[in-house]
DNA sequence: TCTTAAGTTCATAAGTTACGAACTACGGCA
DNA sequence: TGCCGTAGTTCGTAACTTATGAACTTAAGA
């Protein structure tokens, strides 16, 4: 197994950032990340948002945001404990995180909205 | 040729934002687009930072840009005019463009700076 | 009508992503 | 110490995406 590699935080892109969380899957595994006062293994991920994800995708997932440079991963024994690096980020691009999160909560709010619509409208 | 389509505004969606500006000919073509007062024409970028992009890639981004709802493009004659759609983004995601055109600069700075670390070097 | 300029489309080669199967690494327990 | 189970990783491959040259379309002007 090779070991854990993690960008310095001056070699972080914006393009990596941005690609990293366009995808939908990794953007609620980083926002529970950033969320949660705690580390959080790999596993608690399986299923999210009502979808399974299986094994070997989420680990791929894992290593993009780690490559990206948007969560610090350490192995304890079996598992992974994985952070978000947000303070660093936040120092290295103000306000980036900050506004990529909102733009998803106001989205995630509207599709709510629009599905509540549909279901009443039967 | 078919028709040019533009999501509307409540169609846009996050993620489409996000890869469609994690591409760096896109960033820069969208930057220099919303830094633009008025309309700009696709073979304004056929050279862009010091760098050839082939016609058909460059109309396959403007085809990115446009259905991610980043860009607004109209034929006029022979020529497409291009246009940011900043305003209505910027309602709909307060911050975002901001935010990433912001850490697109802080970048783009640093890089600039060990440039010139390296050349002074020698 | 011919030519030229601006883009688009198509075919294809190159690159990326998803996921099952097989693997590794560690901890616990007999 | 050896075996088992759990947590993740790696590999192979099929599916998808992207880049680009060549051929095409469309409009303007001579």
């Amino acid at each position: 197994m090779r070991p854990l590699t993690h960008p310095s935080i001056d070699d972080v892109s914006v393009e990596a950032i941005l690609h990293a969380l366009s995808d939908p899957v990794r953007v609620a595994i980083y926002a529970e990340l950033a969320n949660a006062g705690c580390p959080q293994t790999c596993s608690t991920f399986l299923t999210i948002r009502d979808r399974d994800i299986p094994k070997s995708t989420l680990s791929q997932h894992f290593r993009v945001l780690r490559e990206a440079g948007l969560i610090r991963s350490e192995r304890h024994g079996v598992e992974m404990r994985n952070t978000s690096r947000c303070p660093e980020i936040e120092q290295r691009f103000p306000g980036l995180i900050g506004a990529i999160m909102n733009a998803h909560r106001v989205q995630s709010a509207e599709r709510a909205k629009t599905a509540r619509r549909r279901t009443a409208a039967r």
